[in-house]
DNA sequence: CTCATATCGTTAATATAGTAAACAATATCC
DNA sequence: GGATATTGTTTACTATATTAACGATATGAG
């Protein structure tokens, strides 16, 4: 048995639980697990990279062009005012633009640029290998079985 | 297929991707999936409850009494400067309190008071009803499934 | 024994992520 | 035409976390 720290005698002498409640809790582990592929996404994609919600917005847009920004807030599943900064951000570094849409000017149409749609390739392969590399000890099938799993958790979404 | 919004004939247009790329990430799912538990678990735990990490943190004070706050942040892997602020909630509400550890004076050990091991025990109870619910399209096979691909992430941890 | 080094709990400053409420502009419904 | 709803935005706030520093204390090397 590992010890928690090598000259603590007390807390050796009190770690006698067999499994932590803690870790029969799915929410817990769930955490435990988001926080640190959230950590290695963040190393992987390094200092000028994009945020996890920020890749996931450009990615959106990329892949559906002309999404408004309230569409994108429901797709991403956060309020539309949390929004404004991540796609603020993301027409800063030129990789989307706000345009007009006719026949509704309250609306602006999210499109992206052609180096936000190159930028984002790269992106992803960025974020495909960090996955693959993390994840490597898991086979394609546990995955898939992951996914699967995760999707019935998603489904109370909405 | 479901419209994103029902007058938006635009969106509507536009949403022609099979699959979206973002549904293919492990981090992505992993993170729409705890977003749900957690929310679920703050409503099930209603306006007086435990926060998720108190309530992890109390539940290791129970089970490991005379635990350090550096044993207690190392094993819930956050900062212990971070770890004051849940200790002051638990020592403030009674569930616990900081006691001096003869041998070591910078240590003060973790003790959950009575209070402190009953208010546990039903939270334990409501924390496990709430999963239990949430969770009831899964069986109990994948429940475990799942944690146990979980834990393969998890073994990243350190 | 003493001196360098490490650890403990704590505070303060900062960063990040997210919500809620309000707003003007615009669109839709009856 | 007038009530109602929606869009993008700002502002204020909350929650969660980290880093760096601190004084007090403990440990290890020589």
């Amino acid at each position: 048995m590992a010890s928690l720290r090598k000259t603590n005698i007390r807390a050796e002498l009190e770690a006698h639980v067999e499994t932590p409640d803690l870790e029969e809790f799915i929410g817990y582990n769930l955490k435990r697990a988001y926080v640190i592929v959230q950590s290695d996404f963040r190393r992987a994609l390094g200092e000028d990279g994009f945020a996890p919600r920020v890749f996931s917005a450009l990615s959106l847009v990329v892949q559906y062009p002309n999404v408004t920004q309230s569409g994108l807030a429901r797709m991403l599943g956060i309020e539309r005012s949390g929004l404004v900064a991540i796609v603020d951000e993301l027409e800063g570094r030129g990789l989307l633009k706000r345009t007009d849409v006719p026949g509704d000017r309250r609306v602006q149409a999210l499109v992206p640029t052609t180096k936000g749609k190159t930028t984002y390739a790269e992106a992803r392969a960025a974020v495909r290998a960090h996955e693959d590399r993390l994840l490597s000890n898991l086979s394609d099938e546990e995955k898939a079985t992951l996914m699967a799993l995760l999707g019935k958790i998603r489904s109370h979404e909405d």
